[in-house]
DNA sequence: ACCAATCGGACAATAAGAGTCTTATAATAC
DNA sequence: GTATTATAAGACTCTTATTGTCCGATTGGT
């Protein structure tokens, strides 16, 4: 019941993107840097992103990736999902047919509501609106900001 | 991003003991084929249970499994949480301290939220209302399966 | 004492997660 | 055209978690 790292990477990756000047092509050592991720492993995830469409990526030597259209709509939702695949809090939500239970079971409802609680939420959180209120926090030569409570 | 078969497993066998007549003290056999759930694999969840408290255990010949107290209030957060952990959705939720980017990542906040969110529903779902439904949605004389195995 | 039941630890098979490494392949600069 | 530099893609590894199973120990009632 946890997100997946790969999943935390593309997060970051794509609201540090969607804070670059659009337009910009950032390169992937660049990118593994400002997110704190291995540079290989970060490689899976943004072919991951590129497959998803939420990033485009261009190969030789002036190459990197950038936001398509540099459009900063993209939800956590969208990101997550081209990681994980559909989210799916339990077996039983696959399909209409999974779970020899279904049609009574009152459990079905409660996970149904809870994953359609938890999409909800990461639906609404654009990386545009994260990425502003990224480098609103943080100022320019951060060192470290007092935790809240 | 998916619960446990076990955790599944503890959700279905608390609703079950809770739609029986208070005080009734369930095998772990009967439990198993009420749930559809390999006996020996119900044992750990029905000992994971034990342990938190949500139900009490007799051995012995006339041994089985009860709601202490006959109580249904607990809820599907607890059961859940009984038997994963408490629920984090993303390692940077587990301490203060635990991600270098905290104070400025504003994707924090979203997986707090969604978190927040999703136990919400788990929270406000009791076993007891979930038996009720059960009973009510449940034709009388449902056959029972046979188990395969 | 016996029987029937849970407890608890050991074991195993499989899958998933998190990376790493190597070999293509593409684009640009020379 | 070739060298250079960057991403793409697949194979590979290592570790951990999941989902069980098996079996002996313990417990409680008859």
């Amino acid at each position: 019941m946890q997100l997946t790292r790969a999943a935390d990477y593309a997060v970051r990756v794509m609201i540090h993107m969607a804070g670059l000047p659009p337009g910009t092509r950032a390169s992937r050592s660049e990118l593994a840097e400002a997110v704190e991720c291995p540079e290989q492993f970060l490689s899976k995830v943004l072919q991951s992103l590129t497959r998803g469409g939420l990033v485009v990526s261009h190969r030789g030597n002036t190459g990197g990736f950038e936001l398509p259209g540099g459009h900063r709509e993209a939800t956590l939702l969208e990101v997550v999902e081209a990681i994980e695949g559909r989210i799916r809090l339990n077996v039983c939500l696959a399909s209409e047919h999974s779970c020899t239970r279904q049609g009574w079971c009152p459990a079905h409802d409660v996970w149904a509501e809870a994953q359609e609680s938890l999409a909800a939420v990461l639906q609404k959180a654009t990386i545009g609106e994260l990425a502003e209120r990224a480098t609103a926090r943080k100022p320019a030569g951060l060192v470290k900001q007092p935790v809240l409570n």
